[in-house]
DNA sequence: ACCTGAACACCGTTCAAGT
DNA sequence: ACCTGAACACCGTTCAAGT
């Protein structure tokens, strides 16, 4: 047995045949059940195994660890949400920075949204190791797609971009994420929509080159 | 063995003689130092007692179980960060909006970064269970000074206070985790200042209460 | 080629026994 | 009053053996 963790989230095989993806299928099924039903602690290789009607040994031919596996879930979530705002981003290119951040702050709202009780399983184990790297990757991708959005502004141009849009990416997973925890009430969700547009809007205008300089302090 | 596991975070015994508050601040520094000189994996009772110079059983003597010892330690953590907010919000009581903005970024940021190795330590398991109620605690103190110190702004005037503090304390986080786990180079805070200010400052005009209004939409 | 499940190492937690 | 550390339950992971 070897003493240092295998940390790698690579999986073991690709369903590579008929029968055998159907078993990698249901393990990852089995392993949103599991983190859905009950706490992050219920979540045992032997429980998900079970539940997925297989043995432990069949669970590590496709996931070289535990942490793989919770993983394989969260990037397919991410992957699905990060689809969603990409998709927003490209249709509002050239149009003006308001309507460009509306309709990117209602996507990914409504993309968390479409999988809420998912998404509050998933991001309690968020934190753990090797969970960031799959997290940066997707934030990442929803950079590059703001970022080459705002680049057509037809009413605004910014220095920085990158700077920009991270900013902009990380500032909303915040209080979205507060909000989600707090059971997302229809109530305080539409309170969200206006204050996260306001959010962006203002960080856009404030920081977006003016031509007529506003002083301040 | 009772099967459930005991989630309370209450400490079994304060310090209550003198000897044994020594073993008690022991325990707590060991492990932050186990938490600095590893991964988040490599932190167990037996290596936070034996490096704390006491048995195992001891450790269980004054904390009910790990997770109680890791917030411990991320409580002590949490309530300096936010006293240097709190401190900074009081002595920014009735100046403007955009001096009020600059000098809470700067502390909350200088605080987190006066203890960079230990956050980025205590970060990693911040998701893990009962460490959500934790944060809620600090946060909320914060969001309370906020919205004392908004509400005797001498230049604007806002509606829902409560709401515009939390979106500000959560979209705050976001960035300056990321910055954070990039490992916080010079140039890098220097640029996130600037465009926390902006943040907050962009946000903040936009939701106050306007005289004539901006057409937007 | 795929699956099984007993076996191993290790970790959280306890408790009878020590001082 | 405080500490010890062997003991217990349980979990992640493997691997020889099965089909």
């Amino acid at each position: 047995l070897g003493s240092k963790a295998d940390l790698s989230l690579a999986l073991r095989k690709k369903p590579v045949q008929e029968r055998s993806a159907a078993t990698f299928r249901a393990i990852c099924e089995a392993t949103i059940q599991v983190l859905l039903a009950g706490n992050f602690e219920r979540l045992t290789t032997t429980r998900v195994a079970e539940r997925a009607g297989v043995s432990v040994g069949t669970l590590y031919q496709y996931f070289p660890n535990k942490n793989a596996l919770l993983m394989a879930v969260l990037t397919e979530h991410l992957g699905s949400v990060v689809e969603a705002v990409e998709q927003t981003c490209l249709l509002q290119r050239g149009r003006r920075v308001s309507a460009m951040v509306e309709a990117v702050c209602d996507s990914y709202i409504d993309a968390k949204l479409n999988r809420l009780d998912e998404s509050r399983a998933l991001y309690r184990p968020t934190a753990e190791l090797g969970c960031e790297a799959v997290v940066l990757i997707a934030t990442n991708r929803a950079c590059a797609a703001i970022e080459k959005m705002l680049a057509t502004a037809s009413d605004a141009l910014f220095r920085d971009l990158p700077m920009i849009s991270k900013v902009l990416v990380s500032a909303l997973i915040g209080p979205m994420q507060a909000v989600m925890d707090m059971g997302a009430p229809p109530g305080l969700v539409r309170k969200l929509r206006k204050h996260l547009v306001a959010l962006c809007f203002g960080y856009l205008n404030e920081i977006r080159l003016h031509s007529k300089s506003s002083a301040r302090s």
